[in-house]
DNA sequence: CGCAAAAATGCTGCATACAGAATACAAAAG
DNA sequence: CTTTTGTATTCTGTATGCAGCATTTTTGCG
């Protein structure tokens, strides 16, 4: 058997000298990717033994790791039982993307006004090369660069806060968004409204751009919705 | 010496049994509650051993609760050197009444269209108990009615991200806010404005509270601004 | 007396060990 | 054949022990 653990390989897998991270960082990663892939699957128990060997560490860091993960909603904790990966139903998902629009739509016009002339190229450029990878039919380089541009954004408001609640949900999303593989004809639209939310910035339209986000993120309601 | 626990004092002093509650959600509270409360004041180191004695634990359990802790953003981990309580600047601050503003103001909404009319009462009622708090001039009291009508207001809203998110944000604001002492117009304004939100959720006006909401948090911003 | 290097101390990070609760299974009674 | 109860197993929850890293103190040398 082999007994590199799959931490390990994961890690090497990385740049420059092995495990530069805590181990506390490298596991909840780990396992937050775990749930997001779609590996550990919602209504799943998170075995701590079994868990643990498979992955090469012991129970007390693994555990500390899914506590930690908890308290970010990703699984829940059953007093005496455990811990399970969260299920969310359909009104938890819409529930998040209202919240998440309203985010984003803050984030807008705050990034309207605080962007530098720089930060607003820089999107641009992002912008072009998830358009570059849209024509290649690159569906994975597209939907990572599409989260990065959409972090981008929140990012330019300048809030911490703001930032940090949106990378909370769209973490919790992901797993949702792997499911809606959306078809040709949605694809292009969404790309049609991602050209408005980078023109209405450089414009520094406000209302604009907000109203773009939302109807970006009430579209990608609509996609999904099916799917769950 | 007092042999008894400080945790097993506190969870005597609740009902029923005792510790009906698990040890984990214990810890995460009482810690939290300390550092609310400042008994843990920013930048201070959380140190495993001492804090475990004195709370009548060993370090597992309580440095999962630390973790957890670390995931709401109460505290901060440092690679190889622990836990330290996490201090709030002035524009963290700031960023977070924008965002709790913009989370209320789309709860006041929500909640004029899905709250049902024994909700309002419900809601009236819990305000005009902190009013009589607040003529009686029982700060602790009114505190607390305060708060539980804004969480009282965003659960109308039925959105369960919504309430999460909410709490998470008001409970780490409420250090700040335990310094803010306001003055006694200051004070009255508050319960003013207190007044208007019940009377336009009563009238089901959406944009009324939610501007009131929104002009309620920006004071709260004036009032704590000085101290910080 | 000042400074640097090295030893010593204290703390965190991780692993292991033990106790108690929950569940699964089996046997017996209705 | 179903239900119930006793027992065994498995997993969680907590404590403890050990190794490595950071910091501080001490000691040796200029």
């Amino acid at each position: 058997m082999d007994n590199t653990s799959t931490l390990d390989r994961r890690a090497e897998s990385g740049h420059g000298p092995i495990r530069r991270t805590a181990l506390h960082d490298t596991l909840v990663n780990h396992l937050r990717d775990m749930i997001i892939e779609g590996e550990l699957e919602p209504g799943t128990r998170l075995h701590e033994g079994q868990l643990g060997e498979q992955l090469g560490v012991s129970r007390t860091p693994l555990r500390e790791a899914i506590k930690f993960l908890a308290s970010e909603g990703l699984v829940e904790l059953i007093p005496s039982r455990g811990a399970v990966v969260k299920r969310f139903s359909a009104k938890d998902v819409q529930d998040m993307l209202t919240v998440l629009r309203n985010l984003e739509e803050l984030a807008g016009k705050l990034a309207c006004q605080l962007a530098s002339d720089t930060d607003i190229a820089n999107m641009r450029r992002l912008h072009d090369e998830m358009v570059a990878r849209y024509r290649a039919g690159d569906r994975l380089q597209y939907y990572k660069l599409n989260q990065e541009i959409h972090s981008g954004i929140v990012r330019l408001a300048g809030n911490s806060t703001l930032s940090e609640v949106h990378q909370m949900l769209q973490t919790r999303l992901k797993r949702i968004r792997f499911i809606g593989h959306e078809g040709a004809e949605k694809w292009a639209a969404a790309v049609a409204e991602h050209e408005e939310m980078i023109s209405a910035l450089e414009a520094r339209d406000e209302s604009g751009l907000a109203e773009v986000l939302g109807r970006h993120l009430d579209n990608a309601w609509e996609r999904v919705r099916s799917a769950i």
